[in-house]
DNA sequence: TTGCGGTGAACAAACGATTGCCCTATGTTA
DNA sequence: TAACATAGGGCAATCGTTTGTTCACCGCAA
């Protein structure tokens, strides 16, 4: 069992407060030198820490954030986590991590959780257009950021890339590969990234005097398992595409499956673009083309953003976007994985 | 800000003790009728949740448990993570999720903050042998439980695999393919795993009666940089080996990059098996022939032995080790991946 | 009328820390 | 010598719950 003050306070023969005066340096306090030897010697002996449970409820803070995800084990979500918490841990917060499993139930259940601890604010990754635990958090008046999604356009913090830009960016370079009939795997309508990378894909298209067909357009989620279904859809069209941009690099990855099972070549047979880079991305073989946004940095700056909102009460700016940029690799250009000599490494893995 | 005890029993002209046998369905309440139903419409009407910090304070519970390990966004952490929280949630803990990148002083830093905070229990995924840190943990008798790696052998809470069983496998199967030199991407001499696993691989040399080469067993750590380093020095050797048994899957990873730099295949020039069956394993090319052990079991056996030594104060049985079981693909053995097809579907992971 | 048992709730003491205010010596000044 | 600063700490309220104990009241029986 852990010491407490007044436990110290008894075997120095003072009143508790005074103990934890010293603790705490308060700058205002008169004390003898004497007295304050004797009892800095006692909280180092005892290797005293204010119970922080006491604390949290004295001060109304709790140095406790929480981030919820769907899936940690999604590559994304694991580099965006390391971001927060690399923010986060410097100032003395701990972090909590809450897996939805993109279950609004789930997400909901975890943030009712998360207000009763009193934690001192939330990043939510999760959300979706319109979400209703969004505005039960603005009305709870608990600071957040939302990350990647938002929940409606413009009203919350925010940290994420252009995700229209993007988008464009992707198609147009499958565009200027040559390529006319290029299909999506697109995010569902109800996710704002969804949206917006399929606004995009239309963008280049009609930009480029391409009529858009409606069948190459596959709902897929934002998974691999999704984005093998898509795509096996869409390589069953009369007409398949020759390319295809998908919403997020598992979908892609997915597409490979698919791809590889139908005997087809990429990118030969079948360019493929994804989105964020994960670190999986250059691992593929050939390497996968996609969308670079700082993941690592999402999390930071929402840290960021959070802590100052938390403890200045009032945050500028509210948004950040990132713009994203493309990274070409094997997957869309035959001999392009070389492009990836010289990338920065990896933050250091350990079992 | 949330609605009170006090203020509830202001409003339904109560004392706060009864609002709160009424919240908490207090067995023993003798009470009118009318009263309890007026103040469970309160309840209702309020959406009340007692402070989970001053319950924390009186009733020397926080309902958090911390997993402490090298790095989230090594996929093996991220699956145990899933593992913890899917056995810790139902039974209404949340998870502390700390990453120490291996570094025994952030590691220590953490578990101060974390005995700070009360939480209940921690997880550790990151200890090595003779880790001061453990020994830390007993003398505060803070419950917890070592995973994957255990400090000192037998006397923790243990759950993991038997490293030596499955680095005997391993190393058979490549014996058993007709390989002679046989290398070894080995984990440091300070952990656990690093220890067992080389022993199994020379038991297994020896059972079939081959010399251990000593230049044929490089330190390479657990992570893809050192595995690729490792294998480049162990393909400098006069005389290389023609297949390497990884001490983990992020390990064989880095021996890919390195081999194909070099211009070897894999697995007819050599062959290369890993350790612990991450996802990413089957999603190489060629699969990797590993040694599977399941990973959110692990996860979610901690979690369970740490909420029954929290909830009951004594743990039976104090360790778990799991059997792990070799999965073949094509990495060791040509034409093997499509041992793949049926493996049972991963869990959904979503951007 | 007195006593008693049962109802229905209030009282109050924790849990461990923080912090504004008060109190008592002692020395200083007028 | 009376008034007053100042130094050095103690007091007590507070954060929001939980829970063992006490209390007032009512009806009923003796």
């Amino acid at each position: 069992m852990p010491v407490t003050l007044k436990e110290l306070a008894a075997r120095a023969q003072v009143h508790p407060s005074t103990v934890s005066r010293v603790a705490n340096n308060d700058p205002g306090l008169r004390i003898a030198a004497t007295t304050r030897t004797r009892i800095e010697a006692l909280l180092r002996e005892t290797e005293y820490r204010p119970n922080g449970v006491a604390r949290g409820l004295k001060l109304r803070q709790t140095l406790v954030l929480a981030v919820v995800i769907p899936d940690i084990t999604n590559p994304f979500f694991a580099a965006l986590f390391r971001g927060i918490e690399d923010g986060a841990t410097p100032r003395g917060y701990q972090v909590l991590l809450c897996n939805t499993d993109g279950i609004p139930e789930r997400q909901r259940a975890h943030l009712h959780s998360l207000a009763a601890r009193r934690v001192d604010g939330v990043i939510l990754a999760s959300t979706f257009l319109k979400d209703p635990a969004v505005r039960w958090l603005r009305h709870q008046r608990t600071p957040y950021v939302l990350v990647n999604r938002f929940s409606e356009d413009g009203v919350d913090p925010f940290v994420g890339s252009d995700d229209v830009m993007g988008a464009t960016l992707a198609t147009q370079h499958l565009i200027g590969l040559g390529h006319v009939r290029i299909g999506h795997l697109a995010g569902q309508p109800t996710v704002s990234t969804g949206v917006l990378r399929r606004k995009g894909y239309q963008a280049a298209l009609a930009e480029a005097g391409i009529t858009a067909d409606p069948d190459l357009v596959v709902e897929s989620g934002f998974v691999e398992e999704g984005g093998a279904q898509a795509m096996d859809q869409l390589l069953s069209v009369r007409q398949p595409p020759t390319a295809v941009f998908a919403v997020t690099d598992m979908t892609a990855v997915g597409a490979y499956g698919a791809a590889r099972k139908r005997g087809l070549r990429i990118p030969e047979d079948l360019a493929i673009v994804g989105y964020n880079d994960i670190p999986l991305a250059s691992r593929l073989i050939p390497g996968l083309t996609t969308v670079h946004v700082p993941i690592h940095e999402f999390g930071s700056a929402a840290a960021r953003m959070l802590l100052e909102q938390i403890e200045t009460g009032v945050l500028t700016p509210r948004r950040v976007v990132f713009a994203p940029q493309l990274v070409v690799r094997g997957s869309s250009q035959a001999g392009a994985d070389e492009q990836l000599v010289g990338r920065p490494a990896q933050r250091s893995p350990a079992e």
